[in-house]
DNA sequence: TATGAATGAGTATTCATTCAT
DNA sequence: GATGAATGAATACTCATTCAT
């Protein structure tokens, strides 16, 4: 047997765990956490099944897992685009397009699977409490204010304005494969 | 022989049917195939779990079912709706109204399920297969294209027109509780 | 409504009940216990499944009773035969012929069926314990005894010749579908 | 990467296998399909019902591999028979006695209770199509006419005269419990 | 009586999880 | 670590039996 040192044997860990990570992601994704057997997810990852336990405890921690990391990068993303240059509109559509390419989608898809679970476990559901509309409407609206002010965004309610685009942003997102992703200035439209 | 009318028990059988019908609607919707467990749907029409096989061979002819009819609704809608009298906007907001009420949502969640399982019948799979987008593109053409002349939409290529105010439509439908359903007349704005 | 009189309502009962027997018989010797469904028999006896409790208690309670006529109805017919006029090749064969025709078929497979099943009641697995083959053989020994004096039958063991009889008799009777029922010389040719 | 050899896990899914195998052979013998459940195979071969999953997909698809392999035996031994050395009623002898042991009953009434059986597959009812009587009466015909000519059989219809044994043998193997299989001898004398 | 809707115990099957190798 | 055999809890489905009409 080859000896490796630790270095390349934490490598390899990280590797396979990446590996799973990302195959479970697709999975849950599109098929929510009932829908996902453990085969699907270490069949895709090319691994048996067997070892999906060497990583995680269990498919539902896993699931909580990616729920977690889901909320907090998307937070992240937000609050690093308020600091970005340029106009309330160069912004959103800045956000808006981080959103529509490809990766954005299983992040909305699986936040969406986790709201409408039976079986999701009770620390995905707290998760999912805090991480309500509210937050991200809180986080932007002193964009949205600015926008309105600017004239780059249509006059009203500005919670409401906020809370309809990321609502027809999130459900493009949702809908999966049959559907083609809409250009991001038809949407624009619907707040400026 | 029986003391009561042939009617009578057809009546009632009609009934049970329907309240198990919609319960599952309702059930089916919100978990998907795989998500919801009979004895979900039996709870809801508060029945046992055995009457169930009564009335429906099994869970997925009872979903392929629900497609199938689901399919045929919604084209019919679309086609009773291009005969109303309006203009080309209002017929489409009154289309758009139809949908964003609560019945709509079901509709759309099932068959959104339907498209993301990879459990569904094969029935089913074909039900979906020949009801794409397209399909109801192909309907509403004409309207858009009189709605483009009129200036009650905006000018562009007909047909992504169409297709993506069906997306953002679609993907609101999806979302499920959590999220609050737009205004239509902000969801207009995409075409108008 | 029309009224009947009680005799009238009596022999309906009755007509109902061995419609529902000779149902049973066809079927329970086909599919034994587990194999045959209650609405199998009332099927074949075109009544409504409820019905068929107006009648019995259930359904191994009907199977019991046919066992335990089967076992009356054959040692009867057995002490019968050997009240009869001939010789006793003559006599073999005339109770080889009552069993061969078609009506014998359906009470070998009945006990075969209740001999091999694991669910039948208790009270039916003291029926056939008190039915062994012993008993045959013994109600047959003096005429045997007399054939092999005559030179009707083969010589050697009077008991084992029986039993080899009536097993070939068995076996033929319970194959039921697929198989044509042996000529009666061949099969005699055993003993003679 | 497994410590153990590719070969030894084979050898230990083959073992598994049989042991499955054979516990079905002989409760699906005795109880049919209806009768058996999964847990009275897996008690037999003690193991856990759910290991049966892993071996074969459902309690019909084994039925039917059984009756498959059962065929198939069949005929290739009747084949083998034929070129064995010996006069037609040493090698017919020799036939009868490797079926009326022990390990031929299964096979008998396995066909016996498929023959019989509501729900068996499909593709299990076709191959007891193609494998009636018939196709032995066939196999058989020469070397019942050889046995003719040599006088070791009876004169008469040949193809009745071998129907007429095979009906009787797989009678005999048909019974089960509380019958004695009768000697060989005996049963030759309905031929020869 | 006669019917068929309704119930629930019993069985088949699936699949997350454990564990010997 | 890696594999896949093994287990058993959970779930789909069947069918004997009851009961309102």
């Amino acid at each position: 047997m080859p000896r490796y040192n630790e270095e390349h044997l934490e490598e390899l860990h990280d590797r396979r765990k990446n590996q799973l990570i990302h195959a479970a992601i697709k999975i849950f994704a599109r098929h929510g956490i009932k829908g996902t057997k453990i085969s699907m997810i270490t069949e895709e990852a090319e691994v048996s099944h067997g070892l999906f336990y060497h990583y995680f405890k269990s498919k539902e921690e896993l699931f909580t897992m990616l729920i977690q990391q889901a909320v907090q990068t998307s937070v992240a993303e937000v609050e690093n685009l308020l600091q970005a240059y340029g106009t309330p509109l160069e912004k959103i559509k800045l956000l808006s397009n981080s959103i529509l390419d490809e990766s954005g989608a299983p992040f909305f898809m699986l936040l969406h699977h986790a709201r409408n679970s039976e079986v999701i476990p009770d620390e995905a559901k707290q998760l999912l409490k805090d991480h309500s509309m509210e937050v991200y409407v809180k986080l932007l609206l002193p964009l949205f204010q600015e926008g309105q002010e600017t004239g780059d965004f249509i006059q009203g309610h500005t919670e409401e304005l906020i809370s309809t685009y990321l609502t027809v942003l999130s459900g493009v997102m949702v809908l999966g494969e049959g559907y083609t992703i809409p250009k991001i200035d038809y949407l624009l439209r619907v707040i400026s």
